[in-house]
RNA sequence: GCCGCGUUGGUCAAUCGGUUAAGACGCCUCCCUUUCACGGAGGAAUGACGAGUUCGACUCUCGUACGUGGUACCA
């Protein structure tokens, strides 16, 4: 069967898009570019209750700003549209009737007072969470215990139901795991899970299953905490006639926190001190602003190189990947099976090698609108370029670069002089003093005199060149850091040059 | 509680029965640079535990421990 391989990312839209959800989304996408197919993205917005106004977008925006656009999705609407769960709804409630009708599922009319109240009745030192389940359900409110007539009468009473899959017993149910292998369940311990809520909405159990069939979904990845419920979806396709068209399922690994264990929530993030997020979410409910690694500074090629070696590995010691070398690289079999601990000093270091790896034109445009939102001005977009290339090297991210730039294009308001003080003498002050007398009288200002015509003047004056840089710094940058001296000057030109020294100079 | 999944240095990880158990991040030392980085050279640091299979086990099997996920009309 030679079937083109299609993948989906399927979040709901409660929030921001979290590092774990972009790393599923990420490895669909790669292995439908692997195998040449298609990556859909499919909005399960199928409980209204934790809507969020703008979180569809955010979650377009996110995955266009990674560059792992799906191919159809609600803002690309391909073949099998409608790609919001929402828009769908009339057909989730025709195949949960064809399960009503096979006997595969039925109608439970328990209120939420009356499942509580099992819950607290069965609920026992043994047995914390009872279930809806083969041991109970005849003891509850269904079309199962109920006479038919019964459950005619409440159905035309319009009493409010769902539906529920009716689990066999006695079953072994097992599938293979791309990532895991075989993976077997016994039915019994499997609830009778929802699968059409009292609204009409189909739960995600339902409404995955008949998508997954409908859009012919051939590879099906998720995080590692639906492996428990894949029995429920394993019964779904066999009931409703799809088992031969059942996706692969490939349950990924979970994201873990950097210290102790556990999920990495957005509160590890705020807790340490990093991102949690793709980018900026703005809750609309709250009016909170989540930082995201886009805002941070991140590129997107070194945030999703760092992603896809958080679970998988080449086998090989290259570790920077371009999205089409990764395309080329990636396979399932070299995913990992256990949780990776999320690492920030590595990410940081991902960026700082693709900031290198960035041409010095791309990277002047990408820091070019950080720089001038913090308010330096930028006349030159050749002088940004040389700016750029010149501190490249010493930025982490991209907001790095407004302090490790900043002197190049403003003079600094403080100066570091206890750092000139401690070996200040008369001869040094005669330097500089004589020095700027030899640089107002270049008439070409270029790297190679200025250098050429300092360490002349103190080999002539017998100072050793090194201890009268520093002091050239401080007058330069204000500080002990920075990019070399004599490009600093080059860049800056003769008369700001000037200018920064006769300061200095004055106040010492 | 029950069920599922997992477990190589502090972290990411290679190894698909035989190696001195790679490499990277971070950390430490030194060199380069009289700034800060980059770069270079070194260093410390790893198979949860116990059985079994085998000539041989980090690799296979079982058990234990620990961790983690699930146990909703949330996904």
């Amino acid at each position: 069967m030679n079937q083109e391989v299609r993948t989906r990312f399927a979040p709901s839209p409660t929030g921001g898009l979290h590092l774990g959800g972009v790393r599923t989304a990420l490895f669909s996408y790669l292995f439908a570019k692997k195998h040449k197919g298609s990556f859909v993205l499919r909005v399960e917005d199928t409980d209204q209750n934790r809507y969020v106004e703008g979180a569809e977008q955010y979650i377009i925006d996110c995955l266009a700003w990674c560059g792992i656009s799906p191919d159809e999705g609600p803002h690309k609407p391909g073949e099998y549209a409608p790609y919001r769960q929402s828009e769908r709804k009339l057909m989730y409630k025709q195949y949960a009737l064809q399960l009503v009708e096979s006997g595969h599922a039925y109608y439970a009319f328990d209120t939420s007072e009356e499942l509580e109240k099992m819950r607290e009745e069965l609920k026992s030192e043994k047995n914390p969470s009872p279930q809806y389940d083969a041991s109970h359900r005849m003891h509850m409110k269904n079309s199962l215990s109920l006479l038919k007539e019964e459950t005619d009468k409440l159905l035309q009473e319009n009493t409010p139901y769902v539906i529920r899959i009716k689990m066999p017993q006695n079953e072994i149910i097992s599938f293979n795991d791309m990532i895991r292998g075989e993976i077997k369940n016994e039915a019994d311990l499997v609830d009778d899970k929802v699968l059409l809520k009292a609204d009409g909405m189909p739960t995600y159990h339902l409404a995955v299953v008949v998508d997954d069939y409908l859009m012919k979904i051939t590879h099906a990845f998720r995080g590692e905490e639906w492996l428990p419920s894949a029995p429920v979806h394993i019964k779904l396709w066999e009931y409703l006639g799809w088992k031969e068209s059942m996706p692969q399922w490939a349950h990924l690994p979970l994201i873990l926190k950097p210290d102790g264990n556990g999920k990495l929530s957005k509160r590890d993030g705020d807790r340490l001190g990093f991102p949690v997020f793709a980018m900026d979410w703005h809750d609309p409910k709250t009016g909170d602003t989540t930082k995201g690694f886009k805002e941070l500074g991140f590129l997107p090629e070194a945030f999703i190189n760092l992603l896809a070696l958080l679970g998988w590995h080449s086998g090989e010691e290259k570790e920077l990947f371009t999205k089409e070398e990764l395309i080329a690289a990636f396979s399932m079999e070299r995913v990992h099976k256990g949780g990776a601990k999320f690492d920030f000093d590595k990410a940081k270091w991902f960026n700082h090698e693709w900031i290198k790896k960035l041409s010095d034109e791309d990277c002047a445009a990408l820091v070019k609108p950080i720089l001038t939102t913090k308010g330096l001005k930028i006349e030159d977009d050749s002088f940004l370029i040389k700016a750029v290339h010149l501190v490249k090297e010493r930025c982490v991210l991209l907001n790095d670069f407004y302090e490790q730039s900043i002197y190049l294009f403003e003079s600094p308001f403080t100066f570091d002089l206890e750092a000139i003080q401690a070996k200040w003498t008369d001869e040094k002050k005669l330097f500089f003093i004589d020095w700027i007398n030899i640089l107002e009288s270049l008439s070409v200002w270029q790297f190679s005199d200025i250098e050429t015509s300092f360490k002349n003047l103190a080999t002539e004056k017998n100072i050793k060149p090194g201890e009268l840089q520093l002091p050239f710094r401080i007058m330069l940058v204000g500080a002990k850091h920075g990019i070399g001296v004599f490009h600093i000057a080059d860049m800056i030109g003769k008369e700001d040059t000037v200018n920064r020294m006769k300061k200095v100079l004055g106040m010492l």
